[in-house]
DNA sequence: GGAAATCTACTCGGATACCGCGTGTCCGAGTTATGGTGG
DNA sequence: CCACCATAACTCGGACACGCGGTATCCGAGTAGATTTCC
């Protein structure tokens, strides 16, 4: 299976539409999130409760309620978001063979399963080249590569749909008396 | 789950041993390897197959047959052998999120799925660096540094089990006569 | 003494079982804004 | 006019179903060396 569970490319699809959201407007849903993306609404939900926990978002519950960046686009990196859904996950773990080995019997000598093993050494190098790859790339830099591939009306576009997805909401309409309906 | 399989590491921790093998002695069968690093026999000779298939090592097949490096320690990498075991399976799955956007409908744009997306980018880049340095470190560099954490006879010892063991396969000695056997 | 038969120990590869985990769904609990209702 | 209530739309978190793939086991087929047997 891949080392970064789609779980991570959900969230990180649905971050970018969060940059530049307006602070006093109702923030978007989960599920206004999740239509705009075209993917799970329950899941999307489990997704984001994880980004709150891990101080990468902020939440307003209840009605009107929503979704916004807990700090600037600049200041959240994508390896923030990677440890965030998948948890720091090993690249590798490490069984400890070289303590089983025969030449030991049952009783593997001290020096032998003493400090990190050499196999495991070079693992956890290749691991934290990755990570510090991942932790170059804020989400402002990758909105900003989005940008320039696509036409300037997009923000606006994006924007609009979600702000009429807002207005759309209608908290608190009792079910009007029968003769009332139209 | 873990990017590189412990089956990559059932193979490394083997082919450390395969290193300075007497050419002309009788090779290492797989089970015997199995046996000095207390792993299960079957499936490491499946793992093996792979490694054979991947021109890491050349197999002799019937009795006194065995395993041998294709080529010099220094000139196998751990990258190779990642690849040989787990195949070259990506990083990370990019499902094409960019193509499903509600604000395109049913037909995105060409200039939506254009290029690759620029979080599988990323992904790709931390991935790239990842291999890199599983590329840079040879099985002979980690045999280098296990030998120098451990004491000077362990590579004699590992020789002498091995030629032992080896020497103890009796082929082609037919059942006796019950009138012979002791 | 040499050829054939026999037996053992390999590698190779398919079939299959087990099980953890990622993905996805469902639902109840708690929270909050809105609109209607009654005093 | 104001307090209250019902309702809708959220977030939060647990429970659970499903399927894929890594790990492991078993077994038959093919191959090759050693020993015995037989001519």
């Amino acid at each position: 299976m891949s080392y970064i569970s789609t779980g991570v490319e959900y969230a990180l699809h649905c971050l970018l539409f969060l940059i530049d959201q307006p602070d006093g407007a109702t923030p978007p849903s989960t599920r206004d999130l999740a239509v705009l993306q075209g993917v799970s609404a329950d899941y999307l939900a489990k997704l984001f409760t994880r980004l709150q926990q891990a101080d990468l978002i902020v939440s307003r519950e209840g009605a009107m309620g929503g979704v916004r960046l807990a700090r600037a686009a600049a200041d959240i990196s994508v390896l923030d978001v990677v440890v965030a859904i998948d948890g720091d996950r090993a690249f590798f773990d490490c069984q400890e063979i070289r303590g089983r080995c025969a030449l030991f019997g049952d009783a593997p000598p001290a020096w032998a399963t003493r400090g990190t093993c050499s196999i495991h050494a070079v693992m956890i190098e290749a691991e934290r080249k990755a990570k510090a790859a991942l932790a170059a790339h804020s989400l402002a830099d990758i909105a900003g590569r989005v940008a320039a591939n696509a036409p300037v009306e997009l923000g606006t576009m994006a924007a609009q749909w979600l702000s009429d997805r807002a207005a759309r909401r209608k908290p608190g309409r009792p079910t009007r008396p029968l003769d009332k309906q139209e």
